[in-house]
DNA sequence: ACGAAAATCACCCATCCGGGTGACGCGCCG
DNA sequence: CGGCGCGTCACCCGGATGGGTGATTTTCGT
């Protein structure tokens, strides 16, 4: 019978270090036309430097706002090993899950990994009883919101993630 | 066997107008604060003025990066419509198709809409040959990349997506 | 009102899948 | 050395799945 056991994960966020950073930098920039500003005001005249300003902090809060909202979606995928192991998935296991996406048969599957379909047969069926799923589909959705398996669209480059 | 249909889509991206309304707004900022300029560097000095224009602008300049960068990843899941006319999709067949992420089996779907356990083979024998897919796991994972579906993690709040 | 498309259901059949049990070899650790 | 976990493989069996064909009814557009 199934185990029963349950996984949650949560996803941490740190745009305030950034957040402040910009803010920093603003203040900067505003320090140095300040200090400038007798200078400037004369070569160019106030309106033209004002509408040199109005551009330079256009273009600064448009990188702030870039840079605020860069961080969430370039998440490149990484694997949630915790859950892996809470879940005392073994390797081959994991493989077979893995594979599992392709929608390949057991023979298929066996056959890509040179083993006998009876293996992946046994695989397969502590997958569904670790998992607490009964049958493939189900398998690969509880692996997708488990983080033990990249979901379509995210990004599969760098898989170097331990989160544990 | 199947009727070997293929099909790609793309992924349209309209930040265009949003760019060139953006600009307007700010043109049309900078013509008032022109117009006012006059009286207002007046009443509160052309350092505050400056101060001010400078303050407006970099939350205009964020407004347009959050507006710029925020349409590709919080894209609600805008269903293919174009791909479903392709495939010649029917509405029980995109019904089912929808009801086999859950993961049960025919006889589970055919409870759960209410007929019989056959027409729901007939509906997924018609969407395998349809999605050229040899199973209900390579059907999930041809319906996901063409956006048929919403993939895990994609907003499923308005599904009103039209793109045709 | 007619006809095409869609939806519904049925049956047969080969294969696959999931569940269960048992077994063998290997490496590791107490 | 003796378990223990892991990987591998085998067998049986009931039910599910995939493929194919046929039929009837409902829906909908012209």
């Amino acid at each position: 019978m199934s185990s029963g056991r349950r996984f949650t994960l949560r996803t941490p966020r740190g745009w305030l270090p950034i957040a402040l950073t910009g803010l920093a930098l603003a203040l900067a920039v505003f320090a140095l036309e300040w200090l400038e500003y007798r200078f400037w005001s004369r070569a160019l005249g106030v309106e033209t430097f004002i509408a040199l300003v109005g551009t330079g902090c256009i273009g600064l809060g448009i990188w702030l706002g870039v840079r605020l909202t860069r961080q969430a979606p370039a998440r490149p995928f990484q694997r949630n090993d915790a859950a892996i192991r809470t879940l005392g998935l073994t390797p081959r296991e994991l493989e077979v899950l893995e594979a599992l996406v392709g929608g390949g048969s057991n023979k298929v599957l066996a056959r890509q990994r040179g083993v006998s379909p009876n293996t992946v047969k046994t695989h397969m069926a502590r997958l569904f009883d670790k998992l607490d799923a009964s049958g493939r589909v189900q398998a690969i959705e509880t692996a997708r919101t488990l983080r033990l398996i990249p979901a379509p669209g995210d990004r599969t480059g760098d898989l170097s993630g331990t989160n544990g």
